[in-house]
DNA sequence: AACTATTTATAAGA
DNA sequence: TTCTTATAAATAGTT
């Protein structure tokens, strides 16, 4: 179009090609854009070299993936549906579920009981009656690990009080040792390296902390369940 | 660019508007076609109208949905996966949920109860308990109703019996009437229009056929709480 | 990448 | 819409 009129065919020459791809892309470019603002529309434009590269332009109000969107409605073509489809279905069936086991959770909690039959109701009593019992198990369960592993602990502790007792008295007729490190070795045995309480009887085991504290039951009272 | 240059800014007249659209529009395809032409590559040009119509110019060496599916794989993956990620996020929040919800019922029915601690537990069992009394008062409140319903139907019945003997003996000297019209009204009148069972009172109404059969009670069994 | 002769696109008017 | 045409813009070939 300038210093010459040109066929419209593929240009052989590699070079050539090259820059003319170049260019005339930059033009159409400029001339989508000036389309886009002159008459408020919409424009993309995608364009691959022979080289495959790509280069594209979108209007600024607009992103590719929208104008597709419109493009797929309007043309009916199907280019991404199918993944976008399967998840959506996914998505929805996972929330039914999601609702289902909340129902039953509200029926397991007494609520929500209108849909059931004298059957059911008659059914999930029984569970719930049976679970209550599962549970209740458990927690005796519980109560007795905690109850054994005091046990042990403690008679570990009046072991270790008898051995001082002996040793006390076996260094009784030699004055030259004190007690101080036989205090340490038994604080030791007792998980507390340094610095122990003095008043052992009284202490719970460190693994004691969370589990007992509350619910009713102090150290005191647990340790009451001990004889 | 002709008869006068112009600002490269929106045509606020509509006609011209329109009119400009068109022109370039295929200003555009025709150096679109041009560009593949000469330079061998693929062009997909899609614009949409401000009145949402749409056009497009594709290679004729492709179709839009390769181009796009190219698109894709060089740039479109993030743009794409906006959406996507999204969803999977969704998905995933879902998911989780589910699990929650499950367990929360699990825990309700006794089981996988070893990541409790003390105090959890013991909540459980009053909240399983408490949901028991609930199901259980809803239980009592169903069969109370059920209860109401078939006194209600009693006393019908009993309404009509005690109407039919006052017939019966008002036509006593009457030999030309006999009972049959007066046994199907009978029968209507408790829902069993016709050739209805001569033995009404061992009978329940007809809304009482799933709820009360099992369960442990019997029709006989909830009849003997009538009175 | 810049230049420029020439072709092409197109704004305004019909 | 289409045609016309003066003129702006694009660009092929060259530097």
């Amino acid at each position: 179009m300038a210093r010459g009129k040109i066929q419209i065919k593929r240009i052989e020459n590699q070079t050539n090609r090259q820059v003319t791809y170049s260019k005339r892309r930059n033009g159409l470019f400029k001339k989508a854009h000036e389309l886009t603002v002159l008459c408020d529309a919409k424009v993309s434009v995608i364009m691959i070299s022979t080289t495959d590269k790509l280069h594209q332009y979108i209007s600024p109000s607009t992103t590719t993936k929208q104008l597709f969107d419109q493009y797929q409605k309007t043309v009916g073509v199907d280019i991404w549906n199918s993944h976008y489809e399967k998840m959506q279905e996914h998505l929805k069936k996972l929330k039914d579920v999601n609702r289902n086991l909340r129902m039953e959770i509200r029926q397991r909690m007494g609520e929500s009981l209108n849909d059931l039959g004298y059957e059911q109701m008659v059914n999930l009593i029984e569970e719930v009656d049976n679970s209550l019992g599962l549970i209740r198990e458990r927690k005796y369960k519980v109560i007795n690990n905690q109850i054994e592993t005091s046990k042990k602990k403690v008679r570990n502790v009046e072991e270790i009080h008898r051995s001082l007792l002996l040793e006390f008295d076996a260094r009784h007729e030699d004055p030259h040792f004190g007690l101080v490190e036989n205090e340490e070795d038994y604080n030791f045995v007792l998980g507390y390296p340094n610095r122990g309480p003095r008043i052992i009887a009284l202490r719970l085991p460190p693994n004691h902390h969370h589990d007992l504290h509350n619910g009713g039951n102090s150290d005191l009272t647990t340790f009451a369940l001990l004889d």
